[in-house]
RNA sequence: GUGGUUGUAGCUCAGCUGGUUAGAGCAUCGGUUUGUGGUACCGAGGGCCGCGGGUUCGAAUCCCGUCUUCCACCCCA
């Protein structure tokens, strides 16, 4: 028998882990619908031709597909197998894929429910997503998305509201950070400043690198793609602006520009009738990948670790267009738990109270005391407290180590003279102590 | 997808330019200790040396392939 392996980019999670992810994810969720958002899920298997073409080329190669059923051999395109044409035969053979994020599953979501839907729909959704990347530390092929959305609105106040929902939810994880702002309009404006609309994607996905590698390395990048010196100076120049009314300046002929500044504005006067813990902060030079955003965007980092981004997401005017629902316009952020769980976890941030699985542990001394035992156990669980009894009444030491390793707060022992006088030993295992308590006060104390 | 890197006990790692029966620490189990855990001492079990092929009298060690890990691109969470 050969020894069991797990896929590339995938791993198991251990009691303590998967208690650590659930504190985050009920954190994140008490949120959520606190602001009024609703959960739903989707399948894990989405129709492939819902899911291709919606992020890119790069990210159809990046598909997980699933094969049909049955002899998918003698329906798939002769001439494509036999050229060997993987892309080509594809289609005949796999009609089915892994959802790669959570966003275009909710776009064909609000279109194949928009009648049953009131809008503006607000809805959060935490599901894995699979993606055929080469894995890296911190990137696996299967992973959490945690994903809140509002569709059906253009208001600004849901941008508003979004930021303090990172706000509250990093606040209660104990994770300072900061909330980084932007708007696709203003970058958008730098390229019409400069002249060069026709070269803004390029553009964006230089500026998006420049808190990583540089100036001087994004202007080498923005040479490369053909933009010549004059607008790449006038890119510089923008790029230092820090200040939003600064910026009007430089767009007083760049009418997406201004636009992208009002908006903006308006964020800020919804946001400034509160308080926040985190700073939150417009950076110019923040881009975010994704084409499909085109308005706000947002992203967080932490402040104390050197870490990625902890979360992101933005404005989107017109996603469920692609299928067929013209005219909705939706903001949603996400939040990446698996980095927020590295963070925390490098932070010590988990309470302990996550990993202690039982508050206590039965040990017997010998057969009579053990079915004695079960029955005080029956009790303490009648109490709702977390509680197991050792199987068997083995060695005292082999049960008190199996007690530290479970990580137990109390050991209850119980042996012919506990049994005879109804009073049992509780042992406080971190400090050692013990008193003889009935079962009742036992019960009393552990729940004080 | 491109270039590189890694793999030896449950975990972290030694193992020289190929040479007897592949080691250590931690962990596990047993004992010193039959009504008390963490410490100490003694002992034991545990390995297709990632997998497949090749070179060689002989391979954990060299070569090829493959899978996996991690890294830099690409992209992103």
């Amino acid at each position: 028998m050969a020894k069991p392996t797990i896929p590339k980019g995938t791993r198991d999670f251990t009691p303590e882990q998967v208690a650590k992810r659930n504190f985050i994810f009920g954190v994140i969720k008490s949120v959520f619908e606190k602001y009024g958002y609703q959960p739903i899920e989707t399948p894990t298997m989405e129709s492939l031709a819902t899911l291709t073409g919606k992020y890119g080329e790069e990210g159809d190669q990046l598909l997980f597909k699933v094969l049909n059923n049955g002899d998918f051999l003698s329906k798939a395109d002769k001439n494509e197998l036999a050229n060997q044409n993987s892309n080509k035969v594809l289609t005949s053979i796999s009609k089915r894929g892994l959802r790669y994020d959570l966003t275009v599953p909710f776009a064909r979501y609000v279109v194949m429910h928009q009648h049953e839907i009131s809008f503006p729909f607000k809805r959060y959704q935490i599901q894995p997503v699979w993606r055929a990347d080469r894995p890296q530390k911190g990137r696996y092929q299967e992973f959490y998305q945690c994903d809140v959305d509002v569709v059906g609105s253009n208001s600004l106040m849901y941008e508003a509201e979004l930021v303090q929902i990172y706000n509250e939810a990093f606040e209660r994880l104990g994770l300072e950070v900061t909330i980084l702002v932007n708007n696709r309009k203003v970058l958008y404006g730098i390229a019409e400043a400069a002249g060069i609309e026709d070269k803004f994607m390029e553009m964006t996905i230089a500026i998006d690198k420049l808190d990583k590698i540089g100036m001087a390395k994004v202007k080498e990048q923005l040479k490369l793609k053909e933009i010549d010196d004059a607008a790449i100076e006038q890119i510089e120049s923008i790029l230092k602006v820090t200040d939003l009314s600064a910026l009007e300046k430089w767009f007083e002929n760049s009418p997406t520009g201004q636009k992208g500044i009002a908006e903006l504005k308006t964020f800020h006067k919804y946001l400034d009738s509160n308080k926040y813990k985190n700073e939150i902060k417009f950076d110019i030079s923040l881009a975010r990948g994704l084409t499909y955003y085109t308005g706000c965007i947002f992203e967080v980092k932490t402040k104390n670790i050197q870490m990625g981004s902890v979360g992101g997401g933005g404005r989107y005017d017109d996603l469920t267009s692609m299928f067929g629902l013209k005219d909705i316009s939706g903001v949603g952020v996400s939040f990446g738990a698996a980095r927020i769980f590295d963070a925390m976890e490098e932070l010590n941030l988990f309470p302990t109270s996550v990993t202690t699985g039982l508050e206590v542990l039965i040990v017997a001394f010998d057969e009579d005391s053990h079915t004695y035992a079960f029955a005080v156990l029956n009790k303490l669980r009648a109490a709702n407290i977390v509680a197991d009894l050792y199987p068997s009444p083995t060695k005292i030491k082999k049960q008190m180590k199996y007690a530290n390793a479970r990580k137990v707060r109390y050991t209850i022992l119980i042996g012919s003279e506990e049994m005879k006088s109804q009073v049992l030993t509780l042992k406080e295992m971190e400090t050692g102590n013990q008193v003889g308590l009935k079962i009742e006060d036992i019960v009393h104390h552990i729940k004080s």
